[in-house]
DNA sequence: CTAGGATCCTGTCAGC
DNA sequence: TGCTGACAGGATCCTA
């Protein structure tokens, strides 16, 4: 589920309990999930300034250093195996000593810490991940709901645990989609995925975003909407949520739509994505009520997103739901025509 | 270059 | 029940 509206609410949930807290140590569980992008020497630059004419490896996968962690330690970071009694399937630590949080940023669906010292986690949810914090000061949880939000943890979905002085946050993910990605944070926006991602909805004109679709003009609308090197932030709820607004049909090709219907495609995406953010911090919050309560929280925000089967708001039609772009799609078929024009 | 499909992974749910 | 296949809110890699 996490879209820009959801990373954006971990964002400023998050920024309250851990910004200026300091990492103790990062513990790993999934190798898969944490990226070790860092350089040997960049870990600890003043403890050992001239350790650069030295021999050191290059930088490799945190996989490797955990396996050769008891012959040499890299330097700063000491990769150690958790004692027994807490094992958990072989997890690993991470030292990283001195690393405060310095400031938390988001690029499109991307969240990026920044910790002292030249470094900075690049955090991607994708499909399944969660980020949840439990601290003596409060709890906070958010992301892809689910009864992690309640569980104990860590489980078996848990991949990274950041440690606190005063809490812990949890990296969950099911589907092990996501990552954490330790690195500098000068390489933050040189990042592959960073760099190609195209301007958010309120950064960008209607003139641009119907440049971009006439460029992917045989394109159906729904994709060009998920592609994040022409828009970014939208996922499949929000780009369905975006062109019902519009009254735009997803298959749609991009270069037949009018200027005036990629006017209402940004205003939508605009608007949809704005009220999730407002909503987001309280319908996140009580998403796991003190009684335990359980909601869908897009079940009060969506107005077709997973109704198929239900009214359409506007006009009363049946909703339902199709698969465009190899993606499940929600749409009014009264408000959201196909013409017959270009497709 | 673009467009479209397969793919990474685990879990759940519908249908038999 | 147990099994099987489809599908899940993302992005990347490969092919044509």
């Amino acid at each position: 589920m996490p879209e820009l509206p959801e990373v954006e609410t971990v964002r400023r949930g998050l920024k309250k309990y851990i910004l200026n807290k300091k990492i103790i140590r990062i513990v790993v569980f999934e190798d898969k999930s944490f990226k070790d992008a860092l350089p040997d020497d960049s870990r600890h630059a003043s403890s050992r300034p001239s350790s650069r004419g030295s021999s050191l490896t290059r930088s490799q996968p945190v996989a490797k250093c955990l396996e050769s962690s008891d012959k040499a330690p890299r330097l700063g970071a000491k990769y150690l195996k958790l004692p027994d009694e807490t094992s958990q399937s072989g997890a690993k630590y991470l030292e990283l000593p001195d690393k405060t949080i310095q400031g938390l940023k988001r690029f499109g669906k991307a969240l990026v810490i920044d910790l002292d010292d030249g470094c900075s986690l690049m955090i991607h949810l994708r499909m399944t991940g969660q980020l949840i914090w439990r601290g003596e000061t409060g709890e906070f949880a958010a992301g892809h709901p689910s009864e992690n939000f309640v569980a104990e943890l860590p489980n078996k979905q848990t991949r990274v645990v950041f440690e606190f002085e005063d809490g812990k946050l949890f990296f969950n993910d099911q589907r092990k989609f996501g990552f954490v990605k330790l690195m500098p944070t000068t390489e933050v926006e040189k990042d592959a995925f960073i760099k190609k991602l195209g301007p958010e909805p309120w950064e960008m004109s209607e003139n641009e975003l119907y440049e971009r679709c006439q460029r992917h003009g045989k394109a159906l609308i729904k994709a060009v909407l998920l592609n994040q090197e022409v828009i970014a932030g939208l996922g499949n709820i929000y780009a369905d949520e975006a062109l019902f607004a519009a009254g735009v049909h997803p298959e749609r090709r991009a270069g037949s739509l009018t200027k005036t219907e990629v006017t209402k495609i940004l205003a939508g995406a605009k608007k949809v994505m704005k009220s999730a953010i407002e909503a987001g911090g309280s319908t996140m919050a009580t998403y796991v009520k003190a009684d335990g309560t359980r909601g869908n929280y897009l079940d009060e925000f969506a107005q077709v997103f997973g109704k198929q089967g239900q009214e359409c708001p506007k006009c009363g039609a049946e909703i339902v739901k199709i698969r465009v772009a190899g993606r499940g799609t929600h749409i009014c078929p009264h408000c959201q025509q196909k013409g017959k024009k270009n497709d």
